[in-house]
DNA sequence: GGCTTTTCCTTAACATGTTAATTGTTGCTA
DNA sequence: TAGCAACAATTAACATGTTAAGGAAAAGCC
């Protein structure tokens, strides 16, 4: 037994994997059939949101480490979801954008995706929902508002 | 652009992720110099706590897949940090404990692991933090309280 | 007992997380 | 302008996440 620590009950990291695995279990579930992950998900999300965007950029956004991109970029490219471009003005740059095949997917899991997350705010009640949200966002290092 | 979708600045898998992030940062850093991952301290915390217990529900404490924990504990156990032993009435069952060397990791470094804790802690203040376990635990489906 | 089903655990295969080393390109500067 | 620091991206190596399949032991059933 060990006091100095926090019960794993009432554990910050812990409490934090667990919530991340309870929303995105649904989520993941619906992805399933469409045979793209959770990740690969997250940038197409952020390319249909922003359109255009450079790999570092892309990365930040979608919050991913550069090297899982460079992999997931490579699966996508693949897929033909996405196309990747260089910078003519500074060839170490890339650029990368959704084909029209990457688009469809993001139109037709969209309204579900949103329906699943939905479910958690009407779960929570909008207004703790507005809460967690701020107080993740507090934790978030990158976020210095 | 997609209209169906919220922000990922407002999404609340992303959120969690950054969170995360935010809070395993430091952690991590203090667990650089020990040579063990976080997913390893995890498990040595909850053999720390609960004592020996079985590969199931130290999987569960953990907050661990199965076949991750196997890989885990191999590793453990091969750094000499856990024994493992098979239960006679039982023999599909194992038995995972600490060994000295083990404890003494979670000696050494619960303090500072419970330091980095309490600083989010008053980031936060007593009161959201408090708060913020909650909303995570509502989020938990294992945690059907 | 012989059979199936269930349970605990392991292994496999692929994708991502994480850190470090490497390559190619640009910019700076002496 | 040659040399070097800084930057973007890739690659490598190892650990974990995730799903599926496999193996061994226990439990249930006829």
């Amino acid at each position: 037994m060990n006091r100095s620590l926090p019960s794993t009950a009432r554990s910050l990291p812990i409490a934090l994997i667990r919530a991340r695995e309870g929303v995105m279990g649904p989520i993941r579930e619906m992805l399933a059939e469409t045979g793209i992950t959770e990740q690969q998900w997250r940038v197409l999300r952020v390319l249909a949101e922003f359109g255009r965007t450079d790999a570092k950029t892309l990365a930040d956004r979608s919050s991913l480490l550069f090297p899982s991109l460079t992999r997931i970029a490579a699966t996508l490219r693949d897929k033909g979801l996405v196309s990747q471009t260089r910078d003519d003005t500074d060839r170490r740059r890339q650029f990368i954008q959704l084909t029209a095949k990457g688009q469809k997917i993001i139109d037709d899991h969209a309204p579900r995706a949103a329906q699943i997350v939905d479910g958690f705010k009407q779960a929570l009640g909008e207004h703790d929902y507005e809460t967690l949200l701020d107080l993740l966002n507090r934790l978030d290092p990158g976020a210095r508002s």
